[in-house]
DNA sequence: GGAAAAGTTAAGCGACCGCTTGACTAATGC
DNA sequence: GCATTAGTCAAGCGGTCGCTTAACTTTTCC
């Protein structure tokens, strides 16, 4: 019960981690058009094949993407469900404020908390 | 307007590295349920005073909270803005992957790109 | 079979991050 | 007016992060 809420945590931490990075988000925005190699991924940003190889690590342990070798090539591929989650949290987290708002008239009086 | 897209980019990057840490994200939890004090905000959290105020400083750069000064002590509260343009960008990026698989009929041949 | 292509692993390095402590300021309450 | 409360600023420290280089493996192509 408290195990599954800082598992959930722990899940939490990895994702908005992985999705700080600039170049991660760029390689997201890059699979979001559709599935890619490491190579194909790695071109366009100005780091090494080994540092892009580093970010698509963290973008699969935080569940961002997931991978699949056949050959000499892996290909990446966006997994929806990662990024959905981290929409709802703070999908959440504005709209209960934005509710609080409304219940409040907006304008009406601010004296309470 | 390449100008633009940089400034864009600049604030994205404030943005999402300001949810990437898991004591901003509590902070941010906390102000969902309404306006709090930098007391407030850094008492249930392992830290000083101190701590919570640079986690509020980054909050505050990227324009996830906004905060007012009243005597001496100082009012933050959620900007839901800033969270709709996190919302967004994934929402896009997910939606994206996801039509494309709707349009591939999520079985078909997948032998493109 | 040998060269090229694609990826993997490990070590190391500089920069940045989160936090602490300590000194300080400013408002409040008695 | 003096102690308390709330916040602010700056320096410093250890750990993490992103990246590089170098050595290596595996697959593919001729």
């Amino acid at each position: 019960m408290v195990k599954h809420m800082l598992d959930h945590q722990k899940s939490s931490d990895r994702l908005f981690h992985a999705l700080a990075e600039p170049n991660r988000r760029a390689m997201i925005e890059r699979l979001s058009r559709g599935p890619a190699s490491v190579k194909e991924l790695a071109e366009p940003l100005p780091m090494s094949l080994a540092a892009a190889l580093q970010h698509l690590q963290v973008l699969e342990n935080s569940g961002v993407i997931r991978t699949e070798k056949v050959g000499r090539v892996r290909t990446c591929r966006l997994e929806p469900a990662a990024l959905r989650q981290a929409e709802a949290w703070l999908h959440q987290q504005r709209t209960a404020w934005e509710k609080r708002l409304d219940r409040l008239g907006d304008v009406l009086d601010d004296d309470n908390d």
